[in-house]
DNA sequence: ACTTAATGCTATTAAAAATGTAGCAATATG
DNA sequence: CATATTGCTACATTTTTAATAGCATTAAGT
């Protein structure tokens, strides 16, 4: 469980990320968040901290590489961390979780007529 | 502006995506918006409506292969339509704008303890 | 102490997606 | 007509993601 970032671009808000040269919040979370299974990731874990594996298994099998990828990013954000059972959202985290819940009921509804 | 989907994957909800075999519509959906420039494309377009390229630059000079690519697959998921003024959200895709919409606000609050 | 099993990854190769640039066809405008 | 704008497509390059194997570390079982 390293906290290793090297090599790998986190996006900062006030600087510029894929998406956006000027930084701001909003643009930054949504490179953040458009990254594969990032969402997912957050959805899953939210109020169920798990282990790695067992996190992989809730992501449908997402392949190993992607999600630790993904988890430094989201540790780097502040928006996960690790706990005696393994990982978990941050504060910060749950608090993202709660305004992307209403998505859910939201896609519901949207799914029916699709 | 055609409405070509040929060779082109739009998730589906029920059946199997990236990111879920079981379809639920949640997953669906993240996989849709997880997409690079998703997300930020519905927000340039809420309440605006706009052509191609507008909507490029709007998209800090995103390139044209991509939009055209998330045009095509939010069309196909009726987020996403044409109007007089050029591409526009259609109703369900302005709903989604508002459940969108608190992450800009939680976003200045992240981006400030970052 | 010695296996065995689980955990958290890394390495590697291949496939898919995104980027960047050029430019074309169709329509509108002067 | 000539020019400009629009909505794209083509193509080559770079990044990401996927898929699979497996290694190092720790924890437990015998």
């Amino acid at each position: 469980m390293s906290t290793d970032t090297k090599r790998i671009k986190i996006p900062r808000p006030g600087k510029p990320v894929r998406g956006s040269r000027t930084g701001q919040p909003i643009m930054v979370l949504f490179d953040l968040l458009g990254r594969r299974w990032a969402m997912g990731i957050i959805w899953n874990l939210h109020n169920t901290p798990c282990t790695f594996r067992a996190l992989q298994e809730r992501c449908d099998s997402i392949s190993p590489t992607v999600l630790n990828a993904r988890l430094k990013e989201l540790r780097a954000s502040n928006l996960v961390t690790t706990c005696d059972k393994g990982y978990c959202l941050t504060g910060e985290g749950e608090k993202l979780y709660t305004c992307l819940e209403p998505l859910g009921a939201w896609a519901k509804g949207w799914s029916k007529d699709l």
